[in-house]
DNA sequence: ACAGATATTAAGACTTGGTGCTAAAATCAG
DNA sequence: CTGATTTTAGCACCAAGTCTTAATATCTGT
């Protein structure tokens, strides 16, 4: 049975690390009630790197998420791309993306998926300027993995007129109409001070 | 003159450290070509801790910002709000909210703020399901102050029809309708596999 | 109840990336 | 050239470990 103590340890240690990553062996230590030594060992046997080396990959990692998410400009991955016409990309619903209460994603992430997919196919420092018949046609849960695809269905002199449709599995969960107005380069570089 | 080569070397430390924050004291004197006691000097002055509670601080500082941006069901600031009739939220756009190409702030974060305002209006569990009339008037940059207000023109059963208005300083820079309905609790609890 | 295996604890030497302190050497400025 | 400032150096110490070796405990099957 000394087994399964061991093994019930190492998942409180697990849980413990996951409420709180920034304790030290000491104090994993105390709150379970045995040796540095034990815990050590417990670490070692699972894998779980020390303190500080746990610290710096967090902080790396949640660096890197915090790029991707938010200075990135393409939110999903760019499968396909024909500047002009249409473009495909790819984004993994992650359990971050869902309301704590309902478990269903919020849309935000969709219509940024689509957002920036349709400012991507439109190769241009562009703003984005009006939008038509957005729907939210199913709740998506986390794991789903979203298939957008955008196409310029008509453009006249710097506006393009984008349909984007997301699907999860085969089936059609959101689709958005994007106006995007192309502009020149020279007006875009006084970014002080919003209007 | 040595003063003001002590300045230049602690702002070329300040520069390193942006670029790249995990680097010791060690590697710093290597690139700055002086004695690991002179960084130290220098980092005492300028009140720049070691690259361990760096470390610690960013971990504990993105993991936080992480929950802010991702996980947070409010996007903006919850000034005000009549459950079922009306909400008002502020957002400041930050930096990193900006296309590096432009300046200009991604619209999905209006979207978002527009969105999970909407969202607290109507106090439930809830799926937003349809949206119309998107607007994005003026281009925003980072530093603005917006200012969402929300109303419910119409509810239909379960469906709410809501406009949102958001403003920067008084200018009114975007604009939406959205229809959200509120789920009732129970067909919620599944939530494996979306759909 | 006892041997053998498994698990836990202990102890000591060493590592990193520092802090804090004192002191010497170098550089600069008037 | 002298005094102040800046830069190096050296040493003791710390936290939170690692790695190793060794001693206890605890359990398990017979």
């Amino acid at each position: 049975m000394n087994i399964s103590k061991k093994q019930i340890r190492q998942q409180r240690l697990l849980k413990e690390l996951e409420k709180n990553p920034f304790l030290t062996d000491e104090q994993l230590a105390q709150t379970l009630k045995v040796s540095i030594q034990t815990i050590r060992l417990d670490r070692l046997g699972k894998g779980i790197p020390e303190l500080r080396e746990r610290t710096r990959q967090m902080a790396e990692n949640a660096q890197n998420k915090l790029q991707a998410i938010s200075s990135k400009d393409i939110v999903g991955d760019l499968l396909d791309l024909e500047l002009g016409k249409s473009g495909i990309s790819m984004m993994n619903v992650t359990p971050d993306m869902v309301m704590a209460k309902t478990g269903i994603a919020r849309g935000h992430f969709m219509f940024a998926q689509a957002n920036t997919l349709a400012l991507a196919v439109v190769d241009a420092p562009a703003a984005l300027t009006g939008v038509g018949n957005v729907k939210y046609k199913v709740p998506i849960y986390a794991g789903a993995n979203l298939i957008a695809k955008a196409e310029v269905i008509r453009k006249e002199d710097k506006k393009y007129f984008i349909w984007v449709k997301i699907r999860n599995n085969s089936q059609e969960v959101f689709r958005a109409k994007f106006i995007v107005v192309s502009l020149p380069n020279e007006r875009i570089v006084l970014h002080e001070d919003s209007c």
